[in-house]
DNA sequence: TGGGGTTAT
DNA sequence: ATAACCC
């Protein structure tokens, strides 16, 4: 059972409210916990091997074999049996096939099924928390702080019994159930088995969590245990977690140029940036890059988890060997619009910015040195992303070949290797002049019994705040 | 090395 | 518009 209540003097923070009861022992030991943790509780969940996982439940006839996902001459991802037989992510096709023969490959250029089951698992984690935080197409936040405190209050109603803490406790590390904070941790752990358990059964995915008390340190506690397992990192255990990082651009936040700056420094691991000089850093970096990096160091990591909602662009690429031809680039962009118009009108929302981005051949340089030209969709032409219409397309190939045209001079020789089109600034639907959300959400397309606009009914509860 | 995404400047 | 970051 929890100790009674300590009566004693209030403290000078108006801090801790009704918790005096749980804090740690005086004499317990006292390692370093992850700084400003604070009282949340996140969840970080991973699926595993997404896109194999997606192809595995459309051929599941291919479920125990090796089975990888190619786009272009590479194997993006594998499934478990094809890494037993020793195929990494990213490899290429070429060396792929000869570490694993028999592997078989399907192609994962379109991405359409991935998006679709992405969302499904967004969703399905949206009707247990409002705050969910997509990162890619296979990576979620969950702030599960509210369903981890509205569970302690009723342990603490409905006596203790048994606290038992869901799959792995990061290194091992003992529980103590005076300590407030590991107690709501274990909660959390229970909660994010149940979340796992929810895309198991609804969707028949699985899929990693880490629990913790930032999302950074949810991120890295993660990936512990690797396929379809948990983790839960206690307070005292943060050090060693990211200090374990053998490189700094393991570090979430830390990606290839600022780690080439850092290593130019001297900078090699987690230590070194945890110990160098901050005012150095500031000038090297600017102050809120070195400031946010170095926290993050320590495991510091106070952004909030940002619910991602529907999605703020829709683009489609195409990658190729060459491309030097006008008519060959109003072909691909023809291509390009056509499957991104259909996401649109699904979506439901109308877009007032077009983007077309290129990749030029050079031999230096291999993939950097994308360029991109944007401008606003003409008024007269918004109107016509709410129905299936066709005639969007030449008028929206003409205004992507005048972008085309700021970006290269099509009077000399060129060469391109991919080709990008964007849709952005997406809005609602203006509201008819009825008005009511109520004559929004009844509107209904012709055929089916289903409302003309998907997301946009789906995300109308925004529409109320507006 | 693919085919996506986001945010900051 | 680009550059950085994420998967």
């Amino acid at each position: 059972p929890p100790q009674q209540p300590q009566e004693e003097e209030k403290e000078m923070e108006e801090e801790e409210e009704e918790e005096d009861w749980l804090r740690p022992q005086p004499g317990g030991a006292a390692a370093s916990p992850a700084p400003s943790a604070g009282r949340r509780v996140i969840a970080h969940l991973d699926l595993d091997c997404f896109y194999a996982q997606v192809e595995m439940i459309r051929h599941p006839q291919l479920r125990d074999k090796p089975l990888g996902v190619q786009q272009k001459n590479i194997v993006v991802t594998c499934n478990y049996e094809a890494r037993r037989h020793g195929v990494k992510k990213l490899m290429s096709v070429k060396d792929a096939k000869e570490t694993c023969p028999q592997l078989i490959l399907v192609n994962g250029e379109d991405l359409t099924p991935y998006r679709e089951m992405s969302y499904k698992v967004t969703e399905l984690l949206g009707e247990f928390c409002p705050l969910v935080e997509r990162l890619g197409f296979d990576e979620n936040f969950v702030d599960i702080t509210e369903i981890v405190e509205k569970r302690l209050t009723q342990l603490l109603q409905s006596g203790w019994s048994n606290l038992c803490v869901a799959g792995h406790v990061y290194n091992d590390q003992a529980l103590n159930l005076q300590d407030t904070m590991h107690v709501r941790l274990v909660i959390g752990s229970q909660v994010a088995e149940e979340l796992r358990e929810a895309v198991h059964a609804r969707l028949g995915l699985t899929g990693c969590a880490g629990v913790a008390s930032n999302k950074l340190l949810a991120k890295l506690v993660s990936g512990t245990f690797k396929p379809n397992q948990q983790t839960v990192l206690l307070p005292e255990s943060c050090q060693e977690l990211i200090r374990g990082l053998d490189h700094i651009q393991k570090v979430p936040g830390i990606g290839y140029k600022t780690a080439k700056r850092l290593e130019m420094l001297g900078v090699r691991n987690v230590c070194d940036l945890q110990a160098f000089p901050s005012a150095v850093l500031e000038k090297e970096l600017g102050v809120s890059m070195a400031q946010r990096i170095q926290k993050l160091s320590y495991g510091d990591d106070d952004s909030p988890v940002t619910p991602s909602g529907p999605p703020q662009s829709f683009s489609d690429e195409d990658s190729f060997k060459k491309c030097s031809s006008e008519v060959e680039v109003k072909e691909k962009i023809e291509e390009l619009l056509h499957s991104l118009l259909d996401r649109i009108y699904k979506d439901g929302r109308q877009p007032h910015t077009i983007r077309l981005t290129i990749r030029q051949f050079s031999s230096t340089d291999k993939w950097f040195h994308r360029e991109s030209r944007q401008c606003p969709i003409p008024p007269h032409l918004i109107p016509k992303f709410g129905k299936e219409n066709s005639n969007l397309i030449s008028p929206l190939v003409a205004l992507l070949m005048k972008l085309f045209r700021k970006m290269i001079d099509v009077d000399l020789p060129f060469h391109l290797t991919l080709l990008s089109v964007c849709f952005s600034n997406l809005k609602d639907l203006p509201t008819s002049k009825k008005g009511s959300i109520g004559f929004y959400l009844k509107q209904m397309s012709p055929g089916s019994g289903k409302p003309v606009c998907g997301n946009a009914a789906k995300y109308s509860l925004k529409m109320l705040s507006v």
